[in-house]
DNA sequence: ACACCACTTGCAAACATCTTCAAGTCGTGG
DNA sequence: CCACGACTTGAAGATGTTTGCAAGTGGTGT
């Protein structure tokens, strides 16, 4: 079965849509955690946390492994960290610009 | 109204995360084009064409302008190349590597 | 063996997105 | 001014996503 590489992208894309999984890329992209750490750092519920990882999962955007009791995740695909930055800049030339209409915007932690 | 960074992150890459809009895109940032070009590279109806091109331009991701009868829309973010050029760098490495189980992708045109 | 973390899974309700059809707007040429 | 081409809009059914609860697995310390 062969899928066009804009559907791929699209796909990717969509792996990307959601807050919880991009605060948790941004987290990884940091350094490994245990869910236990980022749940501390992310305001959901463990059950959701762990769909969302079961998200990024599938589509392989990260990876686990078991280290005593904890579960460790890191990401798999390093380059997640460009499409991170290259997002953050774009939201910054928006604020720049239209900053008057819409929603503001509040300076969170890197990236 | 404040938004966090990492939410609006979220609503950017949803809003890349549908094929017809990857296309668009990509078709874009090659040159302007008017609706009914579009039309004829994307294969959808010209109604669900005009819903996506919606959702760009909400997000101001494109923008349009009269000209004669016909509608031409441009980029209006010129930084999304660079996600679309990231995603396929992403993919790329991903068939790479494990591109024996799941989906195969055709390589088709630029980015 | 038992209790206890640390997670994951299944599932159903709530919510959002996608797609298409029918109807509507706006210029242009006859 | 009328018809046509080029788009857009509204609305509704189908489809997909998100969320939380309850229940389950697996490892650790006692």
């Amino acid at each position: 079965m062969s899928v066009p590489l804009y559907q791929a992208k699209a796909e990717l894309f969509k792996t990307l849509g959601h807050p919880a999984r991009i605060r948790i890329l941004e987290l990884l992209s940091e350094r490994d955690h245990a869910v236990h750490e980022l749940l501390e750092r992310i305001d959901i519920e463990p059950s959701n946390l762990s769909q969302q990882l079961a998200v990024l999962r599938r589509t392989s955007m990260v990876v686990s492994h078991r280290l005593g009791s904890e579960v460790v995740y890191s990401v798999s695909v390093p380059e997640v960290r460009d499409l991170l930055l290259v997002a953050r800049k774009i939201l910054s030339g928006m604020i720049a610009v239209k900053g008057e209409l819409g929603a503001e915007l509040t300076t969170d932690a890197l990236p």
